[in-house]
Parts: C-alpha cells; sequence; structure tokens
DNA sequence: TGCAGAAATTGGTTGGACCATTGAACCACT
DNA sequence: AGTGGTTCAATGGTCCAACCAATTTCTGCA
C-alpha cells in the first residue's frame, strides 16, 4: 500500500501545448530537419498566447528538439514521439582536462558494453556494415599514414547501431559533440591515435566470432590506448585552457 | 590547426542572462535548494524584459537546473558552475518494457565500469563505507526477509561515489528517476532482488581486495540476475501500461 | 536574364497588464 | 494556547500589442 498521493495539475499550459505539438508532428509526419508552424500561427491555434507557445518551444529547444532560426522558422532536429523521456545531464566542470577524462571512462564502460552486446546481437548485415567501415579506415590509415578521425568516427557509430540500443550513440555522440575539438584534435601528439588503430580490427573478428567477452575485453584495450595517448597530450603542453 | 570561428553573437540575451545569474549565485554562494531573486528584480537588475529572464529560467528548469513555485519562488536544484556542459538525452519509446531493457544495459555498463574504477581508486574511507552500507543492507534483507531497494540503493551509490567519476552517479540516477516505479516496484514477481543479493557482497569483496577484472565481472553478474527477474516480471503481468 | 532593393515573414525583445497560487500576518472563536 | 478563517502582499503564469532583427520572397529595373 502507497501513501503517495501525486499533487493534482489545475494548469499546465506550455506542457499542454508540447503534447498538442507532439500530435501535429504525428498527424503530418514530419521528420528531422522539417519545418514546423509559426509561433503565430500555434499561439492562434491553439487558443494561447504566442509568449506560452515561445516557453514551450525554449522547452524542447533546450531538450535539443528543435531548432529555431531567426527570419526562418523552427525546425525540428530530432524525431519526437508521445512517450519520450528526458534525461537532461549537466557536468560540472567539464571543461579542464580531468572533465575530458571523466567523459572518457563513461565512453569505455559504453564501447565495451556495445562491443559485447554487438557481439550478440549483430546480423550478418550489420557485420557487413560494420567491416565496410573498417575497411575504409584501414585504407584511409594506409594512405594517410595516421588515424583519420571522421572514418574511425564512423566506425565506432555502426557498432553502436548494430547493438540494438541506441541509447549507446545516443550517448556517446552527446560527448563526442561536447568534446569534438578534443576528440578531434591531436593535442599535440603527433602519432595520436596510431596505438589503437589494430584494436579495431580484433573488436571486428571477436564481434564476426560472436563472442561477447572478448568483443568487450578488446574494446577496452583500445580505450586505454587512448586515455594513453591523451595523457601524453596533457603532459606536454599543459592544456592551455585550464581554468 | 582549425578554421572553426564560432559566429559572434549579436543577440543573445537568454544566455547573457544565464551568465550573469551564475555569477550571482556564485557570488552569494548559493546552494541547491535556497531562493533566487524574483523574475521581476532580475529583469530590473538586469536591464532586460521579465519576458526575457523567464525564457532564460525556462531553459534552466527544462535542465533540472531550478524549479519554479507559482506564488513562492524559483529555486536552486543543482550547483551550477561557469563551466557546466549540458547534454540532453531524449529516449525515444522508453514508456515499454524494451525501453527499460534499453536503459537497465546502460547500467550494466556503467555499473561494471563503475566497480572496476571503485576498485582502482577507492581508499581505506570508500572502502569502509560501502562495507557500513552493505551491511546495513544485509541486516535489513534478515530482518524483513527480501530485498529492500532503498538500502540496495545506497550501496550502489556509494560504490558511484567512490570511483571518483561523478558522472556515473549522475547518469544512473538520473535513469533511476525516471523508471522508479519499475525499480522499485516487485513487477509481481514475489523474491524480486533475491537472486541479486549475494553479489553485493562478492563485489564488495573485489573492490576491497583491489581487483579491478573481479569486480567488473561481479558487477555484470549482478546486473544479469536483475534482467532475468525483469524478464520474469514482465512475463507475469504483460507490462500494463503497454501503449 | 540577372540582380539589387523593397516587402513580407518569422523568431527575439520589450513593456505593461491581469490572473492564480502561495505564504505570512492578523483575527475571531473555542 | 490553538484552531481555523480572512486579508493582503509577493511571485510565478499568462496574455496582449507592439516593435526589432534576421531571413526569405517578391518585384521591378537594367
Amino acid at each position: 500500500m502507497t501513501d503517495f498521493l501525486p499533487p493534482i495539475q489545475t494548469t499546465a499550459r506550455d506542457d499542454a501545448v508540447l503534447k498538442a505539438l507532439v500530435g501535429f508532428v504525428r498527424q503530418e509526419a514530419l521528420g528531422p530537419g522539417e519545418k514546423l508552424p509559426t509561433e503565430r500561427i500555434l499561439a492562434e491555434r491553439l487558443k494561447v498566447s504566442r509568449n506560452t507557445v515561445r516557453e514551450a518551444l525554449t522547452r524542447w529547444e533546450g531538450l535539443g528538439l528543435v531548432e529555431r532560426r531567426q527570419g526562418s522558422g523552427t525546425y525540428l532536429k530530432a524525431a519526437v514521439s508521445p512517450d519520450m523521456l528526458h534525461m537532461p545531464l549537466t557536468l560540472a566542470g567539464g571543461n579542464d582536462f580531468s572533465g575530458l577524462m571523466r567523459t572518457l571512462e563513461i565512453r569505455r564502460a559504453l564501447e565495451a558494453e556495445a562491443a559485447a552486446l554487438c557481439a550478440v546481437r549483430a546480423g550478418k548485415a550489420e557485420i557487413a556494415e560494420i567491416e565496410r567501415k573498417l575497411d575504409i579506415m584501414e585504407e584511409a590509415f594506409r594512405t594517410r599514414a595516421g588515424m583519420s578521425s571522421e572514418e574511425d568516427w564512423e566506425f565506432h557509430q555502426a557498432v553502436y547501431r548494430a547493438s540494438g540500443n541506441p541509447l549507446f550513440e545516443q550517448i556517446i555522440s552527446a560527448m563526442h559533440e561536447l568534446f569534438h575539438r578534443f576528440w578531434e584534435h591531436p593535442l599535440g601528439v603527433r602519432d595520436f591515435g596510431h596505438a589503437s588503430f589494430p584494436y579495431h580490427r580484433t573488436i571486428f573478428d571477436r564481434i564476426a566470432a560472436h563472442d561477447p567477452d572478448g568483443a568487450r575485453a578488446e574494446a577496452l584495450k583500445l580505450i586505454a590506448t587512448v586515455e594513453n595517448d591523451l595523457k601524453r597530450g596533457a603532459a606536454n603542453l599543459k592544456m592551455s585552457d585550464r581554468k
């Protein structure tokens, strides 16, 4: 028996606006990139003030669901559904080196688990797709004699997708966007990423062999090399933007 | 060398408001739960319209940094700092059983890594604290003849804290809040959580022995039992709120 | 046809007004 | 003293009607 009494909701205008907006998007089958109605039109149709519409849209903008361009309109940035759950995270003090290392520890956790899940669940098509990305990456490595962050990232994303759980890609992509200036930047280390190169192939081998524990172990090794490179980089240039 | 030049911001009123607000919070050394100035006062002091202040606060409210109570005021919900980074995640279709399982896969990843890191970094004090929580949990298990989600949660939080990376606790806590109705609810399974009980002690042993790989392995086993219980529960009552 | 400038569109901001809720002060009654 | 009701000021929530700034579209001239 629970004595939990939820507080009654007398008014929730902006929530109602968002709910109506979800319905509209479904009705019109709008996808990412498409434009949704003007604030003024929404206000008129929903019989609320434009201010209320704006508060609702501000919420969605803060959640990254929508992008507002002055003079142009408001555009969807992601798919919306009636049963979305929001999990906003704020990393305090994430700008310095220790913040980067902390996100990398999260990435290590997720990368290992994604690889393991991938080994269990990936079908023939997914495995082929991953191998394709791997080939592209290795080719780029050979021709340009060094890691290419673009192709490397594509490979990892293919693994996340094949894990069957979109949360992996969402979380790691969010961190990737926050720190792309670091992830892409060699930090003064000449052969940044070189050490991680061979593990891409070994991860793929374990996935293709449907060996989750092996895939997990190889993924852990890969991230360990990245961490080492970052530590070297930090030692090199003392992280110029440290506060 | 990066050719990235951020576009100059001719207008960024609400961002400026938030920046000023961060400064104010620092200046006054405000902590969570404390009240911050009235919207009207902020508008007057910052020389912006009250609507602009409201948009800024709406953003913070959406990020869970602040709580607004009509008739009372606006209160801090979390610590704010000038170098915060925001990472809002939205889980599409997270209300049904598969959504819960997806978050549990994330938890498995983080739980394993947190335990491993904890085994490496936990000092004597942290280990003692974890053991204290463990004793409390085992005592509760004995007297009430069953898992107690409250004490169980306390134990895990102690592990996250001792991992030395606050992100683990942040992310898992956010998921815990989203799904607390599931995590706390036995889902029709009588002995829910029973199977996971012994692994708490084994995880602690591996942590106390500073054995990261062992701790990781035990944590994986624990989550596996929880997943099994959930699957049984889902089979039992068909997830009444499935859409 | 091509393009510069005008006009319409759209999000951003302002100021002012009123409503709904809260909480404290006050008061009457027990 | 304490319980309950009333009043009233403070505060967030909503609304309106403008105007500003960036963008897009249209128009008319060369």
